[in-house]
DNA sequence: TATATTTATGAAAGCGGTTTCAAGCGTCTG
DNA sequence: CAGACGCTTGAAACCGCTTTCATAAATATA
């Protein structure tokens, strides 16, 4: 199978020059006589060489790679996020390793351990579960980024958006629309994200004078079948509501889901919302409104203000704003 | 930042040892003894020692990783793979790279170089336009395995379904509800998977003797806007039909959006199939008919095969099957 | 022209592990 | 009891590249 690596080392034979010619050739590191330097070029490109990266990983004290801990692969947020990323190192000298959390605090810390080991530059940590003070750490050995959360001690750099404001805009939405009985499935509530969401609905209701109906809140999963089960509960409790805001946009597809085989009309009844704004609430009927976070944007800012760090500049993360991405699904509340 | 690293050399002084004894102890490779291993642990330990993979992998001459390269990271077919992949390679000493091919040739090549720099110990490919020669040389040099592609030469490092039976199967499926007029909204026309899809379903029409009606076949691009394009163009060329067929669920969605633009009911006047089973898919209203690809398990099911590859074992790839998730958005003809 | 300064280059010393090799030691065998 | 054998162990070589350091050559300065 493998005909012998080439190395440097025969690189410089072939060109004629030592070892060091050759390295600094391929790294511009100090001015090389235009001869020798094509010289060694010619050979590069004959014998088709590609530098063992290990090797001058080991010698060069840097690895050129970006560790990336995502939650969940195929989840939507999470992977604009990492093509953001991926997409701003893509044609940098940089390249990303990416690891999976799976939504699972022994997985992550794993992970972590993984591109640790890998000898990472840096590391960009999407979401997820772990410990502050193991973040704080991590932090004096490396440069690290949060993405999508916010950790004190580590506030200039973490880059995330109003989760509060989120819940607060998309509740206030409806109840400008004349929403009063307002249903609002959450995330995970050992989410922070949750938490913050659902605080946001508490304040808009509050500030709109309309009393809290703990019967209007359902305890979600950020999936489809958690969305199915809300409205079937709430639906169940006997309660009335012309507005469903959801905590994701997974979570408000399974409520559209269960709207419709309940016979409820989607907007003409009651009004849905999600969060995420994926690509597939635009294809929903009718087409979804939904809270849109800057997922693809946050993941290039995070990437190219992990370039900034790692050239030892200074950072500054913007805090990031939401929009909502009005569709059909949302509309005045029946009288 | 950095604090001085610990090296094996640290281990060695703290347990009153040799490097090489470290090392040994590290990697099970040679018996040590007892208490001379405790030391060793104990110092691994104390010191929170890290090993360097990069030392690691120029001196023992293997990276412990897998290159994976998806073409598009979000797209719910390579999403599942690679999450298959993943799954499958965590708990093993083995650790995934991923690289995204975004759909562009391009960026693909440079994405295989990169991880050939990596020095990846095997490599798993899903989908992509690299070219056959290409794959073949790449084959020489490193285990590779190739998912959703069939590659003459490579046959058993593929890992694919059959995509014209995908397309026969959906095609036989409406022609069985009684359809006889049913559009096709075909995939990007140099994807090799558009063209058997494409072709299972000219054969499907064949063997029920419907004539080929070129009018009631749209080439699409695999997404949303493009399904929806595909409907418009299609009742804009007065074409009467009661089915379609498209090529995976994003362009369905886009169908789905379109029909319910032109007030066409689903599946009452119009059924409709998709290719993929995403998730989204359950919760279309209606529930959308699609053909599943087992996409995860294949992921799975290479990386397994991928380990096996590494181990020198004989491997074997099993063709996979389809199978279809009947929902509501199909129906029988409309008399 | 002699001396100081700059520049290109090669030799060699790492980087942090793994692995070969040979030595040291205890045990087994004839 | 000597020699053979098997185990554990440390020293040293090595993996392929970067970088320091010293040298030689070229250029500038006096």
């Amino acid at each position: 199978m493998d005909q012998k690596k080439i190395t440097i080392q025969d690189i410089a034979e072939c060109a004629n020059v030592s070892k060091s010619t050759v390295s600094r050739v391929l790294n511009n590191t100090t001015p090389v006589d235009g001869k020798k330097r094509e010289a060694v070029l010619k050979a590069v490109k004959d014998l088709n060489f590609e530098p063992n990266s290990f090797a001058s990983g080991l010698a060069g004290g840097n690895s050129m790679i970006i560790g990336v801990q995502t939650q969940k692969i195929g989840s939507s947020f999470y992977d604009l996020v990492t093509q953001g990323v991926i997409h701003c190192l893509t044609g940098t000298r940089y390249s990303p390793i990416l690891v999976d959390g799976v939504w699972d605090k022994e997985i992550e810390l794993k992970g972590i351990d993984t591109l640790l080991r890998r000898q990472v530059d840096g590391l960009i940590i999407i979401g997820g579960d772990i410990d502050k003070k193991h973040l704080i750490r991590l932090a004096e050995k490396k440069p690290i980024l949060l993405v999508g959360r916010e950790v004190e001690g580590l506030q200039d750099r973490c880059l995330y958006v109003d989760n509060f404001d989120i819940g607060y805009q998309a509740t206030k939405f409806l109840i400008e629309l004349g929403h009063r009985a307002i249903v609002h499935i959450t995330g995970i509530k050992s989410h922070q994200d949750s938490v913050r969401r659902l605080n946001g609905y508490l304040h808009a209701l509050d500030e709109a004078k309309i009393p809290y109906d703990k019967g209007l809140v359902f305890e979600g999963a950020f999936d489809g079948p958690s969305g199915v089960e809300a409205i079937d509960t709430i639906l169940g409790r006997g309660k009335k509501f012309t507005a469903v805001f959801a905590a994701n946009d997974m979570s408000a597809f399974g409520a559209r889901l269960a709207l419709y085989r309940n016979g409820i009309d989607v907007p003409g009844e009651v009004s849905l919302i999600g969060i995420d704004d994926q690509t597939e609430a635009t294809y929903m009927t009718p087409p979804m409104t939904s809270v849109r976070q800057p997922a693809f944007k946050m993941g290039v800012t995070a990437g190219n203000a992990m370039l900034d760090l790692l050239k030892h500049k200074e950072i500054e993360l913007p805090k990031q704003s939401v929009q909502i991405s009005v569709r059909e699904s949302t509309a005045k509340a029946p009288l």
